[in-house]
DNA sequence: CTGAAAGCGCTTACAG
DNA sequence: CTGAAAGCGCTTACAG
């Protein structure tokens, strides 16, 4: 029984007989052998293993795209590795050599801020790049994101068509890809003309109710906030009645996302909802034809956004 | 330039002039070169990969286990395989047999119910595993639980002495792991007497809900809800207030784990806390443990809970 | 300090 | 239908 013969058997490639397929068979049964997928690795070049790196594990998104980037994998009979850059280059960097070193097959990546170009340079040695919320001008690379104007266009538009006329907007200070808005507005007009600000604070609950407090000195006629996450509009909604603001009727809250809560806090959130699911779906279908159709330069896919009108504004 | 003095330069092990490692690195930097672990792992026996399994991708511990499994494998060089088995034994069989073939060097599995003889199929091959949960009782293998017994009784106790008199439980439908309470105790006495009741439903806003109202089909002069988990809690409280019941007037209800909005929503949630970073510190600290000294048969880890009381009851 | 040989467990051509 | 040879890119002894 040569190895070639069970590598036949194993790989069902056919051509021995049904009486050898049976003993061999057997024999791995009784010997619980599993095939080194190193060893065929090593010479197929196809690992059987992809990579997802996402900036920032408490993104609610990336539970989405976990759960369905695994999905999509498991039915292609692939493995996949998962790390965290902590939104720190150095570290995606690291991340990206160790993957690449492990003979991924191609890569879902939330990237770090500018580091289009560290991608474009793994893509074009050949390894397919799925870029969330990034454009990567390369081959062998394609970028996923929602459509955040339209999102923040449409929130700014509720807020000023309910009366708003003076509004802060809390971002984050985590570099902003595209999950998050505002970061085309620095001019701070919100591409609206309306009056307003923005600080930056950590995407959490307690960073929202920070943001506020500093809106609130900036602005004290402050009337509406744009929030860069839900957990951050909750913060901001706390911190706001703390200071004997009603919500919504002194101040409008928007928040993005549409975390499962959002429904359920006090106000009801209003928030620009983010499909998670159609998201995951969208990266996980673009990467599969990244390596399914190599080489190809793709447009970058656009997901649509809404508004979702509760009580908060 | 002999392959050997190559290894011995990228691998750090001496026995070279400075003028050959510095060729060696020049010429590193300029073609690009990484090492093919696939290759190294084949001959080493150590693939630089660990596994990460779990069952299900909306846990809230799944996050903050994932974050500090990462950050400490990251640290030890080693890349982090990433599954879930979505409560489907048969799933997990799959994961685990492709993550061996994968060799991994050891995994962290919060396994789906009455799996324990198969994770100790692979432990005794040789292969560390720490199991979330769940006793495994092998060599190469251990479990880390947090004490939910005592969580348990604790949350009986507040609400016994609070004045409530009927308390119904709702627990999940996914065979429940030590993350979740309620699994041991079938009866319904809840350790405590009290006249109670169990239902089960789907671990979420929506599942909490319905729960609740089984529960009052059930038992008309209920005033307390045990959730398995905040969401749960969340949907029970949303339900009892559609029906005209106070909380906590009326009915007082406790969740599990204590998530970041727990304190948020209205009435404010009491909880059973779960601390996730001490959960993952000491999952990531067992593993460890396992890959440094293979062989040992270890105690389980149990963890200490909290109950925090807030509003809701 | 440096290198030629053998081999990890597979698969790819090629021969019978 | 079956197998002997070569080689994927490394590392482990061992020799100079």
């Amino acid at each position: 029984m040569a190895p070639r013969t069970v590598s036949r058997v194993v790989n069902d490639e056919g051509g021995y007989s049904q009486a050898t397929r049976q003993r061999i068979l057997d024999a791995i049964e009784e010997l619980g052998y599993r095939p080194n997928l190193l060893a065929r690795g090593l010479i197929t070049r196809r690992s059987g293993t992809v990579g997802l790196v996402v900036r920032n594990l408490a993104d609610p998104l990336v539970l989405a795209l976990a759960a369905s980037a695994q999905d999509s994998f498991r039915e292609q009979g692939r493995s996949m590795f998962f790390a965290s850059s902590d939104d720190d280059a150095d570290r995606q960097g690291a991340v990206l050599q160790s993957l690449w070193s492990h003979a991924v097959e191609g890569m879902i990546v939330i990237p770090v801020r500018d580091s289009s170009p560290q991608l474009a340079d793994y893509s074009r040695r050949g390894l397919p790049i799925v870029a969330v919320g990034s454009l990567v001008e390369a081959r062998n690379a394609t970028g996923v994101m929602f459509d955040l104007d339209a999102g923040f266009r449409l929130a700014v538009r509720h807020l000023l068509d309910t009366g708003r006329r003076s509004i802060g907007m809390i971002g984050s200070v985590s570099s902003s890809y595209a999950l998050c808005p505002g970061e085309e507005d620095k001019d701070g007009t919100f591409g609206a003309g309306a009056g307003s600000q923005m600080v930056r604070v950590q995407p959490t609950v307690e960073g929202g109710a920070a943001g506020l407090e500093q809106l609130l000195e900036l602005k004290p006629d402050l009337d509406a906030i744009l929030a860069c996450n839900d957990l951050v509009a909750i913060g901001a909604v706390g911190a706001a009645r703390a200071r004997g603001r009603r919500v919504p009727e002194d101040i409008g809250v928007i928040g993005c996302n549409d975390i499962e809560p959002a429904g359920f806090v006090t106000p009801s959130l209003t928030t620009i909802r983010l499909d998670a699911g159609l998201f995951a779906a969208a990266v996980a279908a673009a990467l599969q034809g990244l390596i399914d159709e190599p080489g190809e330069q793709r447009d970058p896919v656009v997901l649509p956004v809404e508004l979702v009108v509760r009580d908060s504004a």
